[in-house]
RNA sequence: GGUCCCAUCGUCUAGAGGCCCAGGACGUAGCCCUCUCAAGGCUAAAACACGGGUUCGAAUCCCGUUGGGACCGCCA
């Protein structure tokens, strides 16, 4: 039974790299009907807060990553990493350090300075008897000689020489337990069988497996995925713009896309680009994972955004535009929405959206009782020239029985060949009475959507504004 | 600096020794469609980092060089 977890540090918002590696981690789970569990690494209590956990648990419930077992907190389990602790300093595998922090931070400075590797002596691993009073931490003995060899599901075998490996710190002087340690314990515990992390860890590992064997248990298998870089080649952070989940869900994005795009970055499937997340599951395998990192591009995220707005059905777009009608001011909260009609209204917008955002801005001359016109657009359409053509339009449209974009285009071609016009010359000034600008959807579907009352009544103002030029 | 990882169009990638004077996608440019804007269709420019091997044959295997990245905490 595959086992998996995805154990971010409360330290910061759920970001783009960690929702792919919980996404890679949760379509292994999936793919193998395997369990993904959810682990909260939050040993370091003075970076951690509640706000970030809840942020983290909202990001990966907005990308519907679902988890199986936990959210687990190690705060909870230092109990159990005290055991362990106990049992390797019993067996002679750790050690009480006393040298402290200040000392530790002067060697490393000098050993810098003189342009060596900056490295723990062991100095206090001859100590045979406990000092009292003094304060002190534990470290892991680390072997110093031989090798170990990682076998990567990513990267292949990896060699590390065992004497460029330190004596750890597993626990602090305060008592708490550090990262490299109950990683480990965890993983144990939570009888995880395959660790898929960022390859920024992929220097840790082989400390970790020196604690598996003291620990006495075997290793799980590694994948180490390749990092996400920013534009400039270096590691995504904050500097290359929004790099929060969360953020992009407040600009409209769809979490279908980001999933899609998040998974595209180093995982392929021959030419295909938009995958279902059924497909995702099935077609998910570490033989199509790439070596090497990769560079996020906002501009293909959005084309996928775009893409998948398209296939969206429309009442499932009306659902999720709402809070972006609210934020833009175009409805109140608690205004009762027609959802059948406003899906009518997405319908004619969904493939020129791009977010949810563009798409709630879009509708704004839907919705609005009264447009305001651009200026560029009122003064090169509405123009005493057209005056008559909107009055005569106005009256036809008024006499419509029924009012559907095929009817409303039988009356368009009847006034353009009377007047032996095109039908731009029409129907630009009667998109500008009705949207106030140059762009939108085709100009009768526009007019079905909008009603005849809304119609009547931005022709008439048009033909007024005219009138009063 | 040490250790480790990586290297195909600007970007994401296909490529498992001959199918490749390298395919797809985003972006860019042009054309078509067209009531505007999109969407869609077509076309174009655009890459195997470099140098040595191995082989009848290398983007693919090996070595080196160069370049990039990550990590080197009583952070995770």
């Amino acid at each position: 039974m595959v086992r998996v977890r995805f154990a971010p540090s409360p330290t910061g918002y759920l970001h783009i790299g960690g929702a792919r590696t919980a996404l890679f981690n949760w379509l292994f789970a999936r793919h193998n009907r395997g369990k993904f569990i959810l682990r909260i690494e939050d040993t370091d209590r003075s970076r951690s807060t509640e706000e970030y956990i809840e942020a983290i648990i909202e990001g990966m419930r907005w990308l519907r990553l679902d988890w199986d077992e936990g959210p687990f907190r190690q705060t909870d389990r230092f109990e159990i990493y005290r055991r362990y602790v106990e049992r390797l300093i019993a067996e002679g595998k750790a050690y009480r350090c006393y040298c402290t922090p200040e000392e530790l931070e002067e060697r490393r400075k000098k050993a810098l300075s003189e342009g060596r590797t900056p490295k723990y002596d062991g100095r206090c691993r001859e100590i045979r008897e406990p000092i009292p009073d003094r304060p002190f931490a534990i470290r892991f003995k680390m072997p110093q000689e031989g090798q170990v060899v990682i076998k990567d599901m990513i990267k292949g075998d990896v060699v590390f020489e065992n004497n460029q490996l330190d004596d750890l710190i597993i626990m602090r002087s305060d008592g708490t337990p550090t990262y490299n340690f109950v990683v480990v314990v965890d993983d144990v515990e939570m009888a995880i069988t395959h660790v898929i992390r960022g390859d920024d860890h992929l220097n840790n590992t082989p400390k970790q497996v020196h604690i598996y064997s003291a620990l006495g248990y075997k290793t799980p298998e590694f994948a180490h995925l390749p990092m996400i870089l920013g534009s400039d080649r270096t590691r995504l952070s904050k500097r290359h713009g929004a790099t929060s989940v969360l953020a992009y869900r407040d600009m409209g994005y769809l979490p279908d896309a980001l999933v899609n795009y998040l998974v595209r970055l180093g995982w392929s499937y021959g030419d295909q680009e938009i995958f279902s997340r059924q497909e995702l599951i099935e077609y998910f395998s570490f033989e199509n994972v790439g070596k090497s990192s990769a560079i996020f591009n906002p501009e293909k995220l959005l084309w996928l955004n775009s893409q998948y707005m398209i296939r969206s059905d429309e009442r499932e777009l009306s659902e999720l535009v709402i809070p972006f009608l609210i934020r833009e001011g175009i409805i109140h909260e608690g205004h009762k929405v027609d959802i059948e009609w406003l899906s009518r209204a997405i319908r004619t917008l969904k493939e020129r959206a791009k977010t949810l955002v563009e798409l709630a801005k879009m509708l704004r001359y839907y919705i609005a009782e009264e447009v305001e016109y651009e200026e560029k657009a009122r003064d090169k359409f509405l123009t005493p020239e057209t005056l008559r053509l909107l009055q005569e339009l106005r009256y036809s449209l008024e006499g419509l029985a029924e009012f559907s974009a095929s009817a409303i285009e039988d009356v368009f071609r009847k006034h353009i060949s009377r007047h032996k016009i095109k039908l731009g010359q029409l129907a630009q000034p009667v998109r500008v009475a009705m949207t106030g600008g140059t762009e939108s959807p085709g100009i009768f579907e526009v007019l079905e959507v909008m009603g005849k009352e809304k119609v009547l009544k931005r022709l008439d103002r048009a033909i007024e504004y005219i009138k009063g030029r």
